[in-house]
DNA sequence: TTTGTCCAATGAATAGTTTTGATACTCATA
DNA sequence: TATGAGTATCAAAACTATTCATTGGACAAA
């Protein structure tokens, strides 16, 4: 059984479109190039994949499997096609970002930019903004990401910040609130507890982690709540805001600071690839949650 | 640019054969048809793939982009050839794994089974390993994953249970040793606590979590060294053993318990499912790792 | 340097595949 | 039941891929 890749892009179109004549507009076939084309595909298969009722067309069970599968590999090849139009760069890059930023993204922002460019070395540190920022500014770092508290940098996403609370989370008036906190040189430490002053809420940090994980850990026992970036909150978990009698956080500025040291294409590819990976962490931020 | 799925099957073979004529025997193919897919394939990339160095050849930058990309396609490519052939199952499951042994497995598998078999549902609860055998024995879980204790159930992979600690860690004789564990029903815990006391080491249980991201969070800020399977371990932490002064601990016996209350072909498949994932986990287990 | 061996590239013929435009058919609706 | 909007099917034409036989280049041994 052998699959083609114009083929499976023809069966996506058709998926979509659900309409021979459309689709062969969209592919740049003729109706009757489409319709051989999925009949092939079909007999390759053994089995019908679409049920054409009536006017229209559905997938069957067997072209429902398919399509996940035909939407990855037509992206792959969309992909390679990409990377090979690019020049083929080789090289060393310096990478930092705290890790609530990264946090789910990073082993696949980084095997998907080894793919593209096999010859550049990437190495990654997780640090504070402000420790990422000094390192970028001294040289030892070509690129960061940090959370943008003064002038410079480039904005590449905006994330606000929230209180993520287990679900039954409900603020006791009498005692105080229990916080999961990142530790003291943290931004987002600092917002929280200054809106928690400002807001006159009786706090205790009862747990302090360097990481997104830990915090989430904390959360999800159901021991504290923690501030952090909106789009690590995960589905099993609330967002807590006024109607819970929460203060409202600040929205957190995701700024790229590139180093002046030196100018290279490597790190301008690499902060491309980066910006759009974190489009797309932005996008699917709720995905998945309820309304 | 439009590259086929055959012909990078054809160049995926040259590349490990590096031989035109054996690679047309592999792939059923005479070699000059070889020569022309591997000139229609650079053809269509518009540069050269392979470097023919005398009698051998060798892959070009960009022959080793596209090899990344191409063995990714031809996977998918065969994993879709391998749904459509197993029967569309449509239904409900529900599995229970501990965290600790689905760590860092479970969004793919569950990704991965989902494209496989759309119309399946999968519920899935993270308990300890008792807690799990109680659910699949009174029917409340279909599959479940625990370490095996008792008799009962499929062993499906063996994982040593290893003591994780910070590169720098040293076992300080004359101050108790600071643990991080799971929970107190945990049998990791039971096991990492007797093997201390039999080897007369002082400890102190100073962190307890429910899962194994903040046993490592523990562990990498350096206060606390934690019992975890080998396979667990990532490559910026490391095991200590008995080098470092610290006692073997058991190899724990993963073991998967199916249901008596009732059978059904997506148990059965689940299982299967379940059990390729895990042979790979534990075959990548020592990839990344200093010898 | 010559010769033989091994292998890849090339060319022409052939076989096979894909697309097309025309036409027949199907279904839903007025 | 007539109509329109759509799909399937057909034969012919256009295109693509494979093969076998042959050429040509690189290398090693004489």
């Amino acid at each position: 059984m052998n699959l083609q890749i114009d083929y499976l892009r023809t069966f996506i179109a058709l998926a979509e479109a659900k309409n021979f004549t459309k689709t062969g507009v969209q592919v740049n076939l003729s109706q009757s190039a489409v319709s051989m084309q999925i009949k092939r595909l079909e007999n390759e298969v053994g089995k019908k994949l679409f049920d054409r009722i009536g006017k229209t067309v559905k997938l069957t069970a067997e072209g429902r499997i398919l399509i996940n599968y035909a939407m990855r590999i037509v992206r792959e090849h969309d992909d390679a096609v990409a990377a090979l139009s690019k020049p083929n760069l080789e090289g060393y890059i310096r990478f930092g970002s705290p890790e609530h930023y990264t946090a789910g993204v990073l082993p696949q922002l980084l095997a998907r930019f080894a793919r593209s460019y096999p010859d550049v070395t990437v190495e990654m540190r997780c640090e504070n903004s402000d420790v990422i920022k000094d390192y970028v500014d001294t040289g030892e770092l070509d690129l960061g990401i940090c959370t943008q508290i003064s002038e410079g940098g480039q904005v590449i996403a905006h994330d606000p910040v929230v209180w993520v609370a287990d679900p039954k989370f409900v603020l006791q008036k009498h005692k105080p609130l229990s916080l999961a906190t990142f530790e003291e040189d943290c931004i987002f430490r600092t917002w929280a507890l200054e809106a928690l002053e400002k807001a006159r809420i009786e706090y205790r940090v009862v747990y302090v982690s360097r990481s997104i994980s830990g915090l989430l850990d904390a959360v999800a026992a159901g021991f504290a709540i923690a501030p952090i970036v909106k789009s690590n909150v995960p589905s099993n978990l609330k967002i807590a805001g006024i109607e819970d009698g929460l203060p409202i956080l600040p929205v957190s500025n995701i700024a790229l600071h590139k180093t002046k040291k030196m100018t290279s294409e490597i790190i301008d590819c690499f902060s491309e690839h980066v910006i759009k990976s974190f489009r797309e962490k932005i996008e699917n931020r709720d995905v998945g949650r309820q309304a």
